[in-house]
DNA sequence: CTCATTCTGTACCAATAGGTACACTTAATA
DNA sequence: TATTAAGTGTACCTATTGGTACAGAATGAG
């Protein structure tokens, strides 16, 4: 069997970036040719289904990242404290201090939400789920944990539309401070399982 | 002279809409044509400049906007906490609960912010510093009512984020709410201004 | 070396993109 | 009602769009 000259995952990173800078109609054929650098043949012969196909595989790479980067973390680290300390830096990595975009969350914006909706709906729940499960490990009332979540992640999101609309990534850092603190300050504690013990 | 026809201001809110929901390069001219009902000829006797020429136009209509129900009340309403309560509940209502897209936040996402760099900034900025400027009012310490008047910002606009992208306004509400509560509840007061009085 | 398979470049396609040219209609004014 | 400017529809232009077809180059297995 002949070996493979270009490797289908090392088309993954380029098709996102091309993605993410232009949007999904944004991304032309002319432009994702230039950014892997293969010509129309050998893009149809990776990806039979087009540009559909290339976004579906780079949407399938991004959950399985923040699967195995943020996610699986976030439920399995025993100090909850750190392990949402931890999604919070490995978060603000990914994205650059927000000068990255969020893939997920621009598609979700426009007309392409309609394509990918599936996709987009599973990223943004299993965030919450998880996240909102380790804030009530960490003493959180569950609705509060619930509301901690959602306003995180917000402030994810919202952190990186300003930032980028403003090119500095000093609100993204503005806005993620406060959702952090907010996250790890645990409130009075009245029966609530605490494990602040060794952060 | 001619009466118009059809009135160029009329056209600034089907733009607008085609805009939000196709981005920039996804408004085609053949989508602006069928959402305002107007041939090519009757939008290039308006827009001689094309769609970059409509884009601005929406911008300026969209800042136009902002300053007179946004900015100015929020910057002359007597009691400050009254005047971010009405912040709130404007840009709620404005945004559709986040069903509707900031259509300056979405421009700065991808490559279009490079064209409309300008107004994108301008929006935020005035944006960011009205409303720092009611929370000092309101009795916040300088530094804090920077640190507040980002994080609200990233809410609502995380908020429209994950509103769309689950396809519930609810989202777009927690955010908010847990923003709105901390501009309206100021620290411990030891020296500010604080005029809660009759709110 | 041979061969089958994988990979790639080129040529091609119909459809659509943004934009222009211009003759035509509409309608307020005088 | 004639004039004049504003507004409109249609035809047309070139460039580019996503996608297909396919011959040929690369490559490891036998």
């Amino acid at each position: 069997m002949a070996r493979l000259i270009a490797e289908k995952s090392d088309l993954i990173a380029p098709l996102a970036e091309v993605f993410r800078e232009y949007g999904f109609e944004g991304a032309t054929l002319a432009r994702i040719s230039a950014a892997t650098g293969l010509g129309k043949g050998s893009l149809y012969h990776f990806f039979p289904g087009g540009k559909e196909e290339m976004a579906q595989a780079v949407l399938a790479e991004i959950a399985h990242w923040f699967e195995s980067h943020i996610f699986t973390p976030l439920g399995t680290t025993q100090n909850s404290a750190h392990a949402i300390a931890g999604m919070f830096a490995a978060t603000a990595a990914y994205f650059h201090t927000g000068q990255r975009v969020c893939l997920v969350g621009v598609f979700g914006l426009n007309t392409t939400r309609d394509r990918f909706a599936q996709s987009i709906a599973a990223y943004f729940t299993r965030w919450l789920h998880t996240l909102e499960a380790a804030l009530c490990t960490l003493g959180h009332k569950p609705a509060q944990a619930q509301l901690l979540a959602c306003q995180s992640l917000a402030a994810i999101q919202g952190g990186i539309v300003l930032a980028r609309a403003l090119n500095s990534p000093q609100y993204f850092e503005a806005a993620l401070t406060q959702a952090k603190a907010q996250c790890l300050t645990v409130s009075p504690t009245p029966h609530g399982h605490n494990n602040l013990q060794n952060s």
